[in-house]
DNA sequence: AAAGGGAGCAACCGCAGGTGG
DNA sequence: GCCACCTGCGGTTGCTCCCTT
């Protein structure tokens, strides 16, 4: 027995999605909440597969996306976790709440796979000691800089969206979608065909991406405006709920100890921040 | 100024897993 | 337990932009 199509695929639109489809899917989902995917296509109106609609709003309008300018500890995190884990981007990306798998899977492609691949020195925690140590560093040691990524990739993110610490509050990643959509709005009223772009220095708006105050500046790293649309996110962000600490970590820690010859005991904390590079 | 090539990213495709009847 | 449906995931493609020649 095949299994039948996602949708029908005649009639269904294909490709880059328009600001109008946007607002719509927006709109449906404000009202609906996320979810039923199936649905959307039919009782939106949208002439989009039903995937397409799903993955439209994981990786892009989404509340608390954060597009763009990896800071050089998430780099670091996902250079260690994708060691750890290999390709599982989603379970990745539940390291670091604001970043979607398909963001970070682009983004291992296009720059870290190379980047860990070329033999290099000079960088702060160089990605050829990181890939010896892979083999020759104790298991202990790596498991310990790896908890200390972590955490430091917490922190970065929490100076980040200038919020507690605590992943398991609302953090301000849901104001970036906000901005995404606002700044989506902006240019479709606008008439433009490159919606997302402002001038940061002839606006006076302010750069969503707090954390990406470093140097290199993506095409994705785009001047948000000013004007969030609370009420049209009204609902729950449910990708903050995903983020709540304790549970990807302590998964985690979990499958770490399930190596550890059954002694289990938990050997990652109390390491210094700044000891994580050294152990390499 | 135009052409070619590479990089980056959004989106699609197909498979696997989960769930309810 | 089986089946059908829905969702999630990872690999891949293709388009657009930018840089180099």
């Amino acid at each position: 027995m095949g299994r039948p199509p996602c949708c029908d695929k005649n009639g269904v639109k294909k490709g880059p999605w328009t600001p109008e489809e946007d607002i719509i899917l927006v709109s449906y989902i404000q009202e609906h909440g996320p979810g039923n995917w199936r649905a959307v296509p039919t009782n939106s109106g949208l002439m989009r597969c039903s995937k397409s609609c799903r993955l439209r709003w994981t990786n892009y309008l989404r509340p608390g996306i954060k597009r763009g300018n990896f800071t050089g500890q998430e780099e670091k995190l996902i250079i260690h976790l994708q060691a750890l884990l290999g390709n599982r981007w989603a379970a990745i990306a539940s390291y670091l709440p604001e970043r979607t798998d398909n963001d970070i899977k682009n983004y291992w492609n296009t720059h870290l796979k190379k980047k860990v691949s070329e033999p290099e020195t000079g960088s702060d925690c160089p990605k050829s000691s990181w890939q010896s140590s892979h083999r020759s560093v104790s298991k202990g040691q790596w498991e310990r800089c790896l908890q200390t990524d972590v955490n430091m990739a917490k922190r970065a993110l929490c100076e980040a969206s200038s919020v507690s610490c605590s992943f398991g509050g609302k953090p301000s990643t849901y104001a970036s979608n906000t901005e995404n959509i606002s700044r989506l709005l902006q240019g479709w009223m606008k008439g433009s065909p490159k919606p997302s772009v402002v001038d940061p220095a002839s606006s006076g708006w302010g750069v969503a991406d707090s954390a990406s105050s470093q140097g290199s500046v993506s095409t994705s790293n785009r001047i948000m405006s000013p004007e969030p649309l609370e009420s049209v996110f009204g609902f729950t962000d449910s990708s903050a709920e995903r983020s709540e600490a304790g549970a990807p970590f302590s998964l985690l820690e979990s499958w770490l100890l399930d190596e550890l010859d059954g002694d289990g005991q938990e050997i990652f904390l109390d390491v210094p921040v700044l000891d994580t590079c050294q152990l390499f």
